[in-house]
DNA sequence: TTTAAAATATACCGAACGGTATATTTTGTG
DNA sequence: CACAAAATATACCGTTCGGTATATTTTAAA
């Protein structure tokens, strides 16, 4: 089966930056980077090796040398679907100072959520979330795990509106964390499975009105 | 392996009463019950023939002498799971009278997830949703249809609250049903990742709010 | 009680599963 | 260019997969 062709078509200069990456790190790298989005899709126990061989062009030899079994590559699967989502919505919100533009930013990203094309197969946290609570122990945590990160990362948001007086005080950080995130969950998972986008942007447009109305 | 011990240990009038469902009527459906809640902890790709035997205590012939192939199964198996949610959830609803009081049985019920026994696997709709929405086009199917059906149900009530003068006049129904069920889908997820129901009580408490708010 | 039909069990099919030992190729280094 | 080491490919393992043909048992009706 082919080689990964990096180091024939790139320039001298990229070699050397990628070459900062050993060999294997390199491999692993592509190879999860290919099969991410199969895990997301099919799940873990939809998925099988052979996907990972057809979507990479590898061997099998060649992702067991690389990972140790099935559950390497899915776990290290999830956190770079859950790092691609995290660094996006970053992007987004870093773009601006005022906490509640930033906070704006959640609905405004995921009213798009079926023209995002990277989360076309979902969202990392809600597939592996649903599928590994009753079956696959190291998942449910990575997905809860992440649940976690996201909602400190949203009271952090909040609690430094609050005090750069951008934000009400007497606004409940976790409390406004929960509703936006079990609201954007429960709407994507209704437009993913109708297809449309009438749910995700009602949803996100209550939520819109709900974030301006802690704004001070 | 074992027989349906049905025939042989109820009492006669009982054999009557269920004789009025032909043999194959009644295998069936014990078929779906028994292998349902497995559908809904393992998914479909998740969930083998031999898990359908081994919960049955029948054999391959047997199920496949009922069911023309793993796909029926499955498929019984989500109306089965959808049906209970339903008729559960009906009974809350048809305990009161009052459009109000019949919303708030939607947090209620919600907020007590984790402990009601037969919602041990989670929400059949999410479940199923999730893993369908790439992979299964029939459960996909499924899915979106209880998610109308349940969004329509919501719609319904509320129409009939502004009819009976007990819900706000201008109220939008869709809108509060999208939000409803957004809410408690993600905070179902949450709750059964997290394994607590911090989240989940946040957010039926806020959901207990909106309801009250809308009422006149 | 006999008997035909229906339901279930047994035994098997080829294919695909996750995984591995080993041969081959590619890579980096002297 | 030589060569050892690392990465990848090949060929295979035993198991489980969904599914089926057929033998056996159970059922219902005469």
């Amino acid at each position: 089966m082919k080689n990964i062709p990096i180091g024939i078509f790139l320039p001298i200069f990229a070699i050397v930056m990628i070459k900062a990456l050993s060999k294997v790190e390199r491999t692993r790298r592509y190879i999860i980077e290919k099969t991410a989005p199969i895990f997301n899709a099919k799940g873990y126990a939809g998925t099988a090796i052979s996907d990972l061989t057809f979507v990479t062009g590898l061997t099998k030899g060649s992702i067991y040398g690389n990972f140790e079994n099935k559950d390497e590559v899915a776990l290290a699967a999830f956190d770079y679907n859950f790092g691609r989502v995290t660094s996006y919505m970053k992007s987004k919100i870093l773009s601006t100072e005022n906490a509640v533009e930033r906070l704006l930013a959640y609905p405004e990203v995921y009213g798009d959520f079926l023209k995002i094309p990277f989360l076309q197969p979902g969202c990392p946290i809600l597939n592996t979330a649903t599928e590994a609570d009753d079956t696959h122990p190291q998942l449910k945590q990575k997905a809860a795990d992440a649940l976690a990160f996201w909602k400190r990362s949203i009271e952090n948001q909040i609690k430094r509106g609050i005090e750069r007086k951008e934000i009400k005080r007497g606004t409940d950080p976790a409390e406004i964390a929960i509703i936006m995130m079990s609201m954007i969950e429960g709407a994507v998972m209704q437009a993913k499975v109708t297809g449309r986008s009438t749910e995700l942007k009602t949803a996100m447009d209550f939520l819109e009105k709900l974030i301006t109305g802690i704004g001070s």
